[in-house]
DNA sequence: CGCACATGCAACAGCTTAGTTGCATAATTT
DNA sequence: AAATTATGCAACTAAGCTGTTGCATGTGCG
């Protein structure tokens, strides 16, 4: 392996991490889930389920695989659950894909910088 | 449903179209491609499986997924299938990501104007 | 109490995914 | 030409995901 690659693989580790909230994020239910419950406070599940296609249940499915994943966080109040979007993971992610473009613009960069020091190749 | 999200509503449609990017970044070996092809220029197939934990067939079938969600793309170059990242769509899961996080933050916001506003409220 | 509402739990069907192994094909190299 | 390398294609398995329906449980209210 190049040594170039190398310091990439080093910070590699925590990327890893974070494909599980993609993958809570990858369905357009979740998303929308995810979506509506950054835009406002608590919502019950009858109400989630009147933005979405689905039935109540799925619904009650969806919220606990993000739950999982840490992007919402739900408490129960009298008879109904209540779910609040919980930013954190979310802003990990963030993260994650600034890193990966960060490197294609190192990449870019590092390769403008060889074509101007080298401009007489061929 | 309240008027104050329904502006918030029109902005979704875009949002739900980046859900197949963040599924197919729901996958600990895909990312791990993706990291890995925006470090470099372009990698085979064969050297593409080093970094990895499964075979070679499997990652073949991962990159397709990739395509298909036009995070990568590939060209035949001899007998060697090359394969290059793609930061276009990358791109827009990032943009959809900032878009949650601005609703977040300006839920807050509300919020924090309404408790100063009303601040002997009890 | 009795009714309505909100949710939880369980079982099932259909489909998709991730991975493997085995073999075939095409391009390089010696 | 023969051996090597890189990949493609196909079949198969095991497991997981998404969604449903049906029923049970708990809570609030008149």
């Amino acid at each position: 392996m190049s040594p170039k690659t190398r310091d990439a693989d080093k910070r590699k580790a925590p990327l890893a991490d974070t494909a599980p909230i993609f993958a809570a994020l990858g369905d357009e239910t979740r998303l929308g889930l995810v979506a509506h419950l950054a835009t406002g406070d608590t919502f019950s599940i009858a109400q989630l389920t009147e933005n979405t296609f689905v039935t109540r249940q799925a619904v009650t499915r969806h919220l606990e695989v993000l739950a999982q994943a840490g992007l919402v966080r739900g408490t129960r109040r009298g008879r109904e659950h209540l779910w609040q979007f919980e930013p954190a993971r979310l802003a990990l992610a963030q993260r994650s894909l600034e890193q990966i473009s960060s490197w294609w613009d190192e990449k870019l960069a590092a390769l403008k910088e060889k074509v101007e020091t080298e401009p007489d190749t061929k």
